[in-house]
Parts: structure tokens; sequence; C-alpha cells
DNA sequence: ACCATGACGTTTC
DNA sequence: CGAAACGCCATGG
């Protein structure tokens, strides 16, 4: 653990966006780490999800998939369907692991926050 | 300071 | 279309 207070960590940052993805929407990992102003850090948003745990509240992390829409981190969630089980319950439908009419839910941080 | 890891992304074959 | 390689950058050992 690094003692800065003045700097802010890469996580919070992460966690704050993710908090902001409203209800019924999804984002990206790689959208994320364009608005946090590294565009190529996609993995340290995945990475720091890995850390959600640590964070404070709660942290809808279900909204956050790849690129591709495909839920990548659903492994994470304890249990496997866990993850589609959330975004089903948002409406927002899965199959095969993969997000239907991604780009309609998709939530854009840099243009909607 | 160096090496390894990672819930990604893009390019190339 | 799928697999692999490279890039990318923060964190830990």
């Amino acid at each position: 653990m690094s003692a800065n207070p003045h700097k802010n960590n890469f996580f919070d940052r992460v966690y704050e966006v993710v908090r902001k993805i409203p209800k019924g929407r999804i984002t990206t990992y790689g959208a994320i780490a364009s608005y946090l102003g590294s565009r190529g850090s996609s993995r340290m948003v995945g990475w720091a999800m890995n850390h959600s745990h640590n964070a404070h509240g709660s942290i809808p992390a279900h909204r956050v998939v790849n690129r591709l829409g495909i839920l990548t981190g659903k492994h994470h969630f304890g249990s496997s369907n866990m993850m589609q089980q959330l975004l089903e319950n948002e409406n927002i439908q899965v199959v095969n692991d993969q997000i239907v009419n991604f780009e309609k839910h998709f939530w854009d941080p840099l243009k909607e926050l």
C-alpha cells in the first residue's frame, strides 16, 4: 500500500465510474479506460474490478463487459451464471455469454458523463 | 529497478 | 472465425 493521499488510486476512479452506470445499461473496460485518460489501460480497469471486492459499497461489475459485449468476467461472480442473471434482471438479454443489442445498452461515460 | 500478472484491445495469420 | 502475438499500464513480489 502506498501512502499517497494526494493521488487518487486508479481503482477508485474505476469504481466511481462503474457506480454511475445507470441500471439497464452497460459499458466496456476500454470505455472506462478512455474516460480515465488512458485508452490503452483497459487491462487496469479489469484488474481494478478484480479488487472491487475490496472497494466500499457495491460495484455493479456485471454492467462492465469487454468491447464485444462478452461476459468475460462472469467467472469472478461466484457462479458462472450469476453475472448473466444480474444482467437479465435488468432487461438485458444475454445469449451464449454475449449481450444482445450490446450497442443499444452501451453507456459511454465519455458521452453520457 | 526488474519480472510476472491481469475481468482488455487491436492487429495479424 | 479462431488463435496467437504485441501493446498497454498499474500493482505486487
